[in-house]
RNA sequence: GGGCGAUUAGCUCAGUUGGAUAGAGCGUUGGCCUCCGAAGCCAAAGGUCGGGCGUUCGAAUCGCCCAUCGCCCA
């Protein structure tokens, strides 16, 4: 709607131009056509006198009062006035509203999608935990907005793909195995000492008895250096397994998993590398190598070769990010945890080093999530190891609630997650706020039908009988919908639909309880149902870009 | 010590990218079920947008300085 008032008001500008009232000059950018905050400047404000007037050297409110006149001639708008400094507030006439309901019903289940996108290719990275222990909680919130990302991107006519990437290279392997190793000679009754920087978890103990359970003593006497191999794979195989059984679970399925090993193996690694220092980034001081990160943006140089000759984390991303660059995406979006924010730039660095824009990368930082518990931090051991799963919160407070929980907020805020709260079915809890409206909506239809009424066509209807001010509201707030999606993912913000949809059904439930749908008119109730109908759909599709349930009743 | 981010109602947070009188939910207070689900609705109270200076027709929004908190790096 808000494309066809800025047609009208550029139409009149010309018209203007034409009549030689106005300058001859282009619209400058600076004009807007805005949502108004008060109700009372009507649907859409245009502040074109404003930004004319200096080029016009007319007053604002001369310039406002003319294109009121010609704009006032517009079927378009039923009012148009010249408001304060010299505003434009124009109202749409109710009937263009009550149209746009054909128009939306005809989309279907496409209605709010849209080709913002234009087909072009993005990938997003999220999740990405370490095969070294079972998910927590803020990989489940990173989990959720990287799904929802692509939900939405997908919607608005991008063309997607969801990668995991598995750090199974390094260090952190061989503590693994060592830690599996330990607790499978304590298994048998060795006494061992158990270092404090390796990883503590049940889950690790766990692991240790299968492998005693399966195999039995036979590595109880085998040096640790010629069984590593096997507990390191037998550890990410169930730990894998898990994450794998826990993503599905909530609901988030990834097209690719890529392996940090294959970096190594290919050879891609090396290459890399050796082509940053053909082009000159990379120097060596004391035995290492250091990539000239500094120079492109960077605080200081890295480090991505080690004086013993092992290659860091970070040269792994640089050639993990050279792979997905040259598989051919338009746009690449990680997805992090924030206390990995002082990485963004050297990434950023290596990306520009190979001949990319560094725009062609976007960071998505999430923060941490606080588990509460009835208002208080929920009690959590600090004792390593101990920690609050993805699972746990999956069986505490199930899929749709997790998943709008973490989609209420902006991704790089803080949340409190509460569990009690999450696990309420109450109005404290959000989740249930909006499935509620659709589970109201198809109550009317069970009603309706127990009544002997089916919905007609369409064509049949007069939807002009639509005007209370409840349903013009409705019809308005649907019709934000596409563009809302389509910022939603332009922005790379998802939670905004999660807003959208709390007041949609905010909405919905005031007009509830104030008309009724099926009545003793059946004009009218058939144009209620249609517009629940709607209603009722674009509920369902934006709680399915949430990845959270519709259900007909709760 | 340097960097990044935050600071909006008692609490948790929005604020459509610079617009008019600042917006929700929870909590508090008071009302609404003979009728499609009260898991809901309506109303009231609640604010120096952390502080200061600047940019301009106009600032919660942009710039600089300060304060407090969080994270990252030495």
């Amino acid at each position: 709607m808000r494309i066809r008032v800025q047609r009208a008001i550029e139409e009149a500008f010309r018209e203007a131009v034409a009549d030689g009232v106005f300058p001859d000059i282009p619209i400058p950018a600076s004009h807007q056509v805005v949502f108004p905050k008060q109700e009372a400047f009507g649907d859409f404000a245009s502040n074109l006198g404003l930004v004319l007037a200096s080029r016009a050297r007319r007053s604002p409110r001369d310039l406002a009062n003319y294109l009121a006149q010609r704009l006032g001639a517009n079927p378009l708008f039923d009012k148009v006035e010249v408001a304060g400094p010299g505003f434009l507030n124009l109202s749409i006439a109710s009937i263009w509203w009550q149209k746009n309901l054909y128009t939306m019903w005809e989309a279907g289940d496409s209605y709010g999608n849209s080709d913002v996108g234009s087909g072009r290719r993005v990938q997003v990275e999220f999740v990405s935990a370490n095969p070294t222990g079972p998910l927590h909680v803020g990989h489940g919130r990173g989990a959720a907005v990287g799904d929802s990302l692509a939900r939405v991107l997908k919607a608005a006519g991008f063309d997607i793909e969801k990668e995991y990437y598995i750090n199974d290279v390094g260090n952190q392997m061989k503590t693994l195995g060592s830690s599996v190793y330990l607790r499978y000679l304590e298994h048998f009754g060795r006494e061992v000492a158990f270092p404090e920087n390796y990883y503590q978890g049940d889950y690790i103990r766990d692991i240790a008895l299968d492998i005693a359970s399966k195999e039995g003593d036979r590595y109880l006497d085998v040096p640790l250096e010629s069984c590593l191999n096997f507990f390191i794979d037998t550890a990410v195989k169930s730990i894998s397994y898990g994450i794998h059984k826990d993503l599905r679970e909530f609901g988030v399925h990834f097209d690719n998993w890529f392996s940090e090993k294959i970096l190594h193996e290919s050879g891609l690694l090396d290459r890399t590398i050796s082509e940053l220092q053909d082009k000159g980034y990379i120097y060596e001081e004391n035995g290492a190598l250091w990539f000239r990160t500094s120079d492109l943006g960077d605080e200081k140089d890295r480090v991505v070769r080690r004086s013993n000759g092992i290659f860091t984390y970070f040269a792994s991303d640089i050639a993990y990010h050279r792979h997905k660059l040259e598989r051919g995406y338009d746009l690449l979006v990680d997805i992090w945890g924030a206390d990995h924010h002082g990485y963004v730039p050297r990434v950023k660095a290596a990306i520009k080093a190979q001949g990319y824009p560094e725009d062609r990368l976007r960071v998505l930082l999430v923060q941490l999530v606080n588990l509460m518990e009835g208002g208080r931090p929920a009690a959590m051991s600090t004792r390593a190891g101990e920690f609050v799963t993805l699972r746990e919160v999956l069986d505490d407070v199930g899929r749709d609630a997790a998943r709008f929980m973490f989609l209420t907020r902006r991704c790089d805020s803080h949340l409190d997650f509460d569990l009690e709260l999450a696990k309420s079915q109450s109005q404290e809890n959000p989740v249930y706020y909006v499935q509620y409206a659709h589970a109201r909506i198809s109550s009317v239809f069970r009603k309706a039908k127990d009544e002997g009424i089916s919905p007609a066509e369409p064509s049949h209807i007069d939807v002009s009988l639509l005007s209370t001010p409840e349903e013009i509201n409705l019809l308005k707030q649907l019709d934000l919908f596409p563009r809302l999606v389509a910022d939603s993912a332009l922005a790379l913000e998802p939670y905004r639909i999660s807003y959208y949809l709390t007041e949609l059904a905010g909405q919905l439930h005031a007009y509830y309880n104030r008309h009724r749908f099926v009545s003793s008119d059946p004009d009218l109730t058939q144009a209620r149902l249609l517009l629940a109908e709607v209603t009722r759909r674009v509920l369902r599709k934006g709680l399915g870009l949430l990845g959270v349930s519709a259900p007909e009743r709760l």
